[in-house]
DNA sequence: GTCATACCCAAGAAATCCCATGGGATACCT
DNA sequence: AGGTATCCCATGGGATTTCTTGGGTATGAC
């Protein structure tokens, strides 16, 4: 049901440690101490992809529906469990960015955080306001793609509620 | 629980703070202290769109339906989500607008808050008189739309008239 | 020992709360 | 009806708490 939601953008500083404030906001929604998942993103090269462990697991679950021994599904595993680092913050909120990551998203002394509903991703706050302002601009077109109805969401009868 | 209904327009002050009083009548619907989600207008540049959590999550559920990977479901989710801001009203009923979504509809020390239905927008006073203007012009025509559903409906000349 | 990681503490900045005031509208009393 | 007392809401300003962030200290691996 109302499974985690994040939303938003934060611009936060990387210490020399390499630590990183996790956004207060986005760890009201994780729950205090909770770990989460971060790896670099399949679809945005340049961004780091965050997530609950509840949706790893989904992810697992569905890359060992492929066919076992395929290409497919030893690509998939590889490049997200291989990579993907569980970062738990610490009493003052804090994680560590696996220099990996940083070196993926080229990450040097600032990073955004960004809420993309179930999940959320750090970039380059550079990188960020550059892909931001690209979707921005197709999403008004990419929009009719949610259903002809401006009215997408369920009323008083809506699948929502059911009865 | 039948879902939210917002009508009417109210100018609010912008403090230095960028603080805001949200309407007693929209926090009314809102249920007092309930946060909702204030991100740029896909449909009118320079409006910013206030929806509930239930609508967010559904949108959220749309969006992932759409296909992993593409591009068309990166760029709404991150126009949509990216930029959407929860904001919830302090004791007083005020929440202080991000200094990112001023800029966008260019908000400065006046907000108008319009009802629209299930959603509410913010734009700059003089911004909505502009819109409404030709929202107006165009409603008539566009009113066979509705198809003839509503039998109440006024005409061109009806109540909405003069001020 | 050296390096890496996690913990603790402190200070500045920012967000939030709390209270007081001014107006406008309504309810009430005469 | 006229006038007045109340209530509710919007707004300003100051006090408090929370958040972020820098640096120091312990723990543990190598």
């Amino acid at each position: 049901m109302s499974s985690a939601f994040f939303a938003g953008n934060v611009v936060q500083k990387v210490d020399g440690k390499r630590r990183v404030s996790v956004p207060a906001s986005f760890r009201a929604v994780l729950g205090d101490g909770t770990t989460f998942f971060a790896f670099p993103s399949l679809t945005y090269h340049g961004a780091v992809e965050c997530r609950i462990r509840a949706d790893m697991e989904t992810l697992n679950e569905q890359i060992d529906d492929l066919d076992p021994f395929s290409d497919e599904q030893d690509h998939l595993s590889m490049a997200i469990f291989g990579r993907a680092h569980p970062l738990t913050p610490d009493k003052d909120g804090r994680v560590v960015l696996p220099d990996e990551l940083c070196r993926h998203a080229e990450i040097v002394d600032n990073v955004t955080f960004v809420g993309v509903g179930r999940y959320f991703r750090l970039y380059d706050p550079a990188a960020y306001e550059a892909h931001q302002k690209q979707a921005s601009g197709r999403a008004a077109a990419s929009r009719r793609a949610l259903g002809r109805r401006p009215r997408n969401m369920p009323g008083p009868d809506g699948p929502a509620g059911g009865a």
